[in-house]
DNA sequence: GCATTAATTGGTC
DNA sequence: GACCAATTAATGC
């Protein structure tokens, strides 16, 4: 089934991970060993839209999706977060619950602190609390770029934005991206329908833009998929 | 193999 | 461009 175990913050080997940055010297030792860390299945949710904000999440090792749910059921996708990345952060020590749920897209291990001890650690740790800072910072402005895009760009520039993304956070083998999203995750990405995507989705392939083996959708010409954006250049890296 | 889920296609508003 | 329905493909058990 699956291989994954549970490591300590000493032995992770997420060096992007603002706890393991900078929470790893003797005074913080307390705090660490307060983590919680348990195992999702590939589909499982480990955070519920309405339950209690209980800390702040991240991911050991894995993908997941945070997800909103709309009016008449329809879901938004609100980012995707892979390992070392924090999950949870916009309800915490703000809201009393969720507003979102979260997903495990694949076998994932995830970390988990508590309001309290996270809290303290905030207060403890100056060089934490200004990575968080940043972090904050760089999720603003990420969120107001993503309203933009959708408010602006057609539906088949949001796809291939979507696509563009993927590729750039998760990279690809093969010339296959390595997040493989279900045609009505993409849409519910992109803020648009599961027929959208399909109808995009093979046009670009009868293009030649993207390809696709089996279930995976891959990249074929970065550059032209590229040029079908151009003229929303707010290349943010959102 | 059967049953549930995902993908596709066509049509309507 | 969303929503709905019908068909087909894929996947889980």
């Amino acid at each position: 089934m699956s291989t994954l175990t549970s490591v300590t913050c000493n032995t992770c080997l997420n060096e992007a991970c603002l706890i393991k940055k900078n929470c790893l010297t003797a005074e913080a030792e307390k705090f660490i060993k307060q983590r919680i860390a348990f195992f999702c299945k590939k589909g499982q949710q480990f955070i519920i839209e309405g339950a209690p904000v209980q800390g702040l999440f991240f991911i050991q090792k894995g993908k997941a999706k945070v997800v909103q749910t709309g009016i008449n059921g329809r879901e938004q996708i609100v980012r995707f977060s892979k390992d070392g990345e924090i999950i949870g952060h916009r309800g915490f020590a703000v809201g009393d619950q969720y507003h979102i749920s979260a997903e495990a897209l694949e076998d994932t291990m995830v970390c988990n602190f508590s309001n309290r001890v996270m809290l303290e650690m905030l207060k403890d740790i100056p060089e934490l609390t200004y990575e968080m800072m940043l972090f904050y910072a760089r999720e603003l402005n990420r969120s107001e770029t993503k309203v933009r895009k959708i408010a602006q760009m057609t539906v088949r520039e949001r796809v291939v934005d979507t696509l563009l993304y993927i590729d750039r956070k998760f990279g690809h083998t093969n010339q296959l991206l390595n997040l493989q999203l279900s045609r009505q995750e993409i849409a519910d990405f992109s803020g648009t329908t599961e027929e959208q995507v399909i109808r995009i989705l093979s046009m670009l392939k009868k293009e030649g833009l993207i390809r696709s083996v089996g279930k995976k959708i891959g990249i074929a010409e970065l550059q032209k998929m590229k040029n079908e954006i151009s003229e929303h250049n707010y290349y943010l890296a959102s």
